[in-house]
Parts: structure tokens; C-alpha cells; sequence
RNA sequence: GGGCCCGUAGCUCAGUUGGAUAGAGCAACGGAUUUCUAAUCCGUAGGUCGGAGGUUCGAUCCCUCUCGGGCCCGCCA
């Protein structure tokens, strides 16, 4: 990407000047335009530790950019106060971007940055008692959109759900669907919700199959797919949980009080110790999920991501903590927590409780709005901000709703196009930028070139919504462009069309929306 | 009582890990269609960035305190 040329350029600059280690600054998109395609707060930044004043560290290292870029890539480069330095591109290196850009077709925006490394995403992973409600569907779409930023920039990508499938809660759904059934009353902490009554089997292993498949189903809708489900049982069956607690216990990390065996977890930092084998001999939820990531770091993964509510943020560190007292290290995994949606119909916001029986599921919603707005929605906010959603809204302005300004424009270019005789392959040979020069081809052919920094960026900072940003952004510099521009019968635009058209599909696709060629 | 998250325009949200004059959509108001898709565009209006201190060349961003909302603090999962 071409940040990451312009970041080494000034690296270079700083070599020039005797400084091999310069204190880390960034090369950004300044606020206006009149400040230059990119900026970089290096002199600013270098000022403390090269104890000289920020612009004439700025003076010394833009001689020393001209001088390595030979006006390649730049054609001016400006200081401002208070020491900011202004890089404005040249025609050739902006033609030279946009060029690669329809060649690339579905690869352009993805980078080989982290090829040969893998990556495990866990997420979802809903208790198979009861129907998915709308936060799992959040989750579930931003750790899909996730896994597709992750494999764009080169990472071998596993998505995986945990089921947890053993435990207090299944006798818990086994009694509330026979009581259901039989016309009594919920029983003492049992599930209330009308999905009781509706949960098919005879056993209680075929009505946990039912509720999973009926996650499963609604996650496909959603275009929510996994490479594996993992079974908590298999972890009891192969005695694993008790291998993990034996680990532990080898590296002194527990006792036993009141017939229970604990974990610690008060040394790590924890306000209280934790159970990890109940006094009756069975060990606890807690125990379960220790075994399950020794699996996890035992299956070799560079990193490990986890999407977890913001229910279980309490739980982050208590699982980290005994990983590390494992000797396993724990930085390879990352948990991420989401917020919770609010949901809203109108004024009256309506509640999530599975007891309650009152709450929207993730199906209602999905056949409500449609999958694209509704992906489109989940992924367009940061996941660790609550989200207001308000289903009236969402339904109500569903031809003013971003996704479809987004489309729109996919499907406008692919309008153009079918007009044109010219594809956009044989435009590239006739592009000349320029013919490209007023504000509405510049804007938008700079928004082009950005694409693989976004990607890049979105990945790195595990954030899919600024996808979704950029995307409409995009969007609003096509639409201004088609109002100003003539595009048939100039090859130039024919193919800066072509590039928007890819840049809008590959926008779409990372976040997993149709792209439609006619609306 | 303790922990985590959030608070930015009337509403829903961005804000590039501390940068330059804080942005977008919707809602409101005023315009644009003999032209490749008007599901569009152009313009106007809208802000003590919850509040108060602090750190520094510079704070919406970091620290402390405080107010408001959400989630959690089990030998449930």
C-alpha cells in the first residue's frame, strides 16, 4: 500500500540524517485537502529526543525526501507550523495506484501482510437453550466480518462456535419444556420464554440438537457460517477438563477447601478464588473453558480471537490468568467484548431476557428488516459501544438506508458499463490521469487508492465498521463524480468507474452484503 | 460496596491509538431531473465533545474526581 511506501520514504529521510531509530510517528490522511494527500507528525514528534526545534527538523527532513524521491512520488511537500510535514502526490504515482486496481479485481484491498500465520476465531457461541436474540446477532456478524478483514490480510482464518451442551442449565431446559408441555408452571430458575413450548425432542439430547440447529439456521440466514462447532462434551469425554485441572494443580496453583478443588486466581490479581471442581466431583463451567483453550493453544494458532458478551466481561482476566498459570502464553489470545443491543420499537424499547419470554429474536429481526440492512447495520458501529435500535426506523426507512446508497452505486457503475462498449480492461491502457483533474475524479480516485489502508487498518484495530465508513464515503464521492461527470465516451472515466465499481464490490464483500448489478 | 463499557448536532453513530478549522446519515429548511439508473446531487441550519481539574507545543482521545446510563461481581453457564 502506498502509506506504508511514504512511511518508509521518511525512514529513510531520518537515516539521511543520522537518526536510525526515530521515536515511532505516523504518515495519515490530513483533515483538508489544501494540507496535501498525506501527513506525517514526524518532525513533531522527534523534536523532544533530536532537541531541536520541530520545523527545522521538518526543513532538514523534506531536503532529504526530495532528494531520495527524485519528485517519483511527490510532487510538493510543504512545512506547516508547528511542524507538521505536507506531502502532495505526483500524477505518476496516482496513475501508477489506480492502475493496479482493476488487474487486482477481487484481490485489490487485501495484503499479504500476515501470510503464513493463522488465526481462530470464537464467537456466537449461545447456550443451545433457547433461541439467538439480537446481541448474538451483532456478535455474530462482526465476528464474521472479522474472520473475512482477518483473511484479507493474508491470516489462514478458522471460525469456530463453542456449544456448551453439559451442565446445570440443560436440566434446567430438559424440566421447563416437559413442565411446558404439561401445561405446569415454570420451574424454580427454569426458562420461561414461549420457545419452550415450541422446543421439539423427546430426550434432552435431541432437544439441545433442535435449539442448535435452529441457531444454525438463522446464522446461515444471516450468511453466519462456521468451519466447526465444539462440543463442551467431547472436552468430559476425553477427560480433558480434569487434565487441565491437573495441570494446574502441578504448578501449585490450587487447594482444596470445603471438598471443592480451587483455582488461585486471587494471586493473579482476582478479587476472589474460583472453583474449578465442585464439591460433588463435577467440575464447573470455569474448568471446562480452561480445557478448551489448552485445546485451543495446543492446536498451534498464532492468534486466538473471542467475542464474548459483555456479560461474561468479568470473566476475561479469571481465564487468562489460569492460562498463564498453565505456562501457556496468554497474549496469543485476545477477547473482545460486545456490547449488548438496546432494542427499540418506536419509543418502547423492548427487553432481552429469556425469562421474561418477551424478547425479539435474531429471526424476527432478520425477516423484519432483510439480511443486507440488517449485516449492514450490526457492522457499521463499533462493537464495544451500546447500539440504540430502533426497528421501526430501520424497517421504515429502508430505501434511505446506507446499504442501499452503497449498492446503489454498484449498481449505477454496472448500469454505466453495460452501456459502454469498452471494458474496463481496455480502458486501463487509455487512462491518463490527466484527463482526471477536477475535484469530484480527484476526491474519488485519492478514496481509491486508500482502499488497502483501510483494509489494513480495519484489521489491525479489529474494527470492521470502518468498512462500512469508508464504504459510504465511497459511495458519496461516486454519486457527486456520476452528477459532474459525463462518464461514456471518455476512457479515462470509464475506468476510474471500473476501479469504483471493484472498490465498492470488494467493500461489499468484506462484509458479506450482496452487490447487485441492476436496483 | 467493587469491576468493565458507554456519554460527541433534535435522533442514530464516526472521529485514523495525542494533531491542524470535530464529521456523516436521518429529521428540518431551500434548490437541481431535455443528460450514462433521482434509491441521486447541491446548499442552509444544527456542538460548553456529560461536568470539573490535571498532564504538554497541542486533549473528544491520556490521568484523577464527579454526574448519568448499561453489564457484571455463583460450588450457574
Amino acid at each position: 500500500m502506498l502509506r506504508s511506501v511514504l512511511e518508509s520514504q521518511v525512514k529513510g529521510a531520518f537515516g539521511l540524517l543520522g537518526v536510525s531509530e526515530p521515536v515511532p510517528y505516523k504518515v495519515e490522511v490530513p483533515p483538508r485537502r489544501e494540507l496535501g494527500d498525506y501527513a506525517t507528525n514526524a518532525a513533531i514528534v522527534s523534536a523532544r529526543t533530536l532537541k531541536k526545534p520541530p520545523m527545522q527538523i521538518a526543513k532538514e527532513l523534506v531536503d532529504e525526501i526530495n532528494k531520495l524521491d527524485q519528485g517519483r512520488h511527490f510532487s510538493k511537500i510543504e512545512i506547516a507550523p508547528p511542524g507538521f510535514i505536507n506531502l502532495f502526490l505526483s500524477d505518476q504515482a496516482i496513475e501508477q495506484r489506480l492502475k493496479e486496481i482493476v488487474p487486482l479485481d477481487r484481490e485489490w484491498g487485501k495484503s499479504a501482510r500476515y501470510l503464513g500465520r493463522s488465526v481462530l476465531l470464537e464467537y456466537v457461541s449461545a447456550n443451545p437453550t433457547g433461541p439467538l436474540h439480537v446481541g448474538h446477532g451483532r456478535w455474530a456478524v462482526f465476528g464474521d466480518c472479522l474472520a473475512r478483514l482477518f483473511s484479507a490480510v493474508g491470516y489462514r482464518t478458522e471460525k469456530e462456535f463453542y456449544v456448551n451442551n453439559v451442565g446445570n442449565q440443560v436440566d434446567k431446559l430438559y424440566a421447563s419444556v416437559l413442565a411446558a408441555r404439561a401445561g405446569a408452571p415454570v420451574p424454580e430458575n427454569g426458562y420461561g420464554g414461549a420457545y419452550v413450548q415450541e422446543t421439539k425432542g423427546e430426550t434432552i439430547g435431541e432437544m439441545l440438537a433442535f435449539n442448535l440447529n435452529e441457531q444454525k439456521k438463522v446464522l446461515a440466514s444471516v450468511g453466519v457460517e462456521f468451519d466447526r462447532f465444539y462440543y463442551e462434551n467431547e472436552l468430559h469425554d476425553q477427560n480433558l477438563v480434569l487434565g487441565a485441572v491437573e495441570q494446574l494443580k502441578r504448578n501449585h496453583q490450587t487447594f482444596v477447601e470445603g471438598g471443592a478443588v480451587w483455582f488461585k486466581s486471587q494471586e493473579h490479581g482476582d478479587d476472589k478464588n474460583r472453583v474449578l471442581v465442585r464439591e460433588d466431583g463435577k467440575p464447573t463451567y470455569f474448568a471446562a473453558d480452561i480445557a478448551y483453550h489448552l485445546n485451543k493453544f495446543e492446536r498451534g494458532y498464532d492468534l486466538m480471537v473471542n467475542i464474548w458478551g459483555t456479560d461474561h466481561h468479568g470473566y476475561v482476566q479469571r481465564l487468562k490468568a489460569a492460562l498463564k498459570a498453565i505456562g501457556l502464553p496468554a497474549e496469543k489470545l485476545e477477547i473482545i467484548i460486545g456490547q449488548l443491543v438496546a432494542l427499540y420499537r418506536g419509543d418502547e424499547q423492548v427487553r432481552m431476557s429469556k425469562r421474561t419470554g418477551e424478547m425479539v429474536t435474531l429471526k424476527e429481526v432478520v425477516e423484519e428488516i432483510g439480511v443486507d440492512a440488517t449485516r449492514f447495520f450490526f457492522a457499521a458501529t463499533d462493537v464495544n459501544s451500546h447500539l440504540d435500535f430502533d426497528l421501526e426506523l430501520a424497517k421504515k426507512r429502508s430505501s434511505d438506508n446506507p446499504v442501499f446508497y452503497l449498492q446503489y452505486g454498484h449498481a449505477r457503475i454496472c448500469g454505466i458499463l453495460r452501456k459502454g462498449e469498452g471494458s474496463s480492461d481496455q480502458g486501463i491502457k487509455e487512462l491518463k490521469i490527466s484527463e482526471l483533474s477536477t475535484p469530484a475524479e480527484r476526491n474519488l480516485i485519492m478514496k481509491l487508492i486508500r482502499f488497502p489502508e483501510v483494509v489494513y487498518d480495519a484489521a489491525q484495530l479489529r474494527h470492521p465498521h470502518r468498512i462500512c465508513e469508508y464504504g459510504k464515503e465511497l459511495a458519496a464521492l461516486f454519486h457527486s463524480f456520476y452528477e459532474q461527470c459525463k462518464v461514456l465516451g471518455n476512457p479515462s472515466r470509464e475506468y476510474l468507474v471500473g476501479a469504483t465499481r471493484i472498490t465498492l464490490r470488494n467493500v461489499l464483500d468484506l462484509l458479506g452484503i450482496t452487490a447487485p448489478e441492476t436496483m
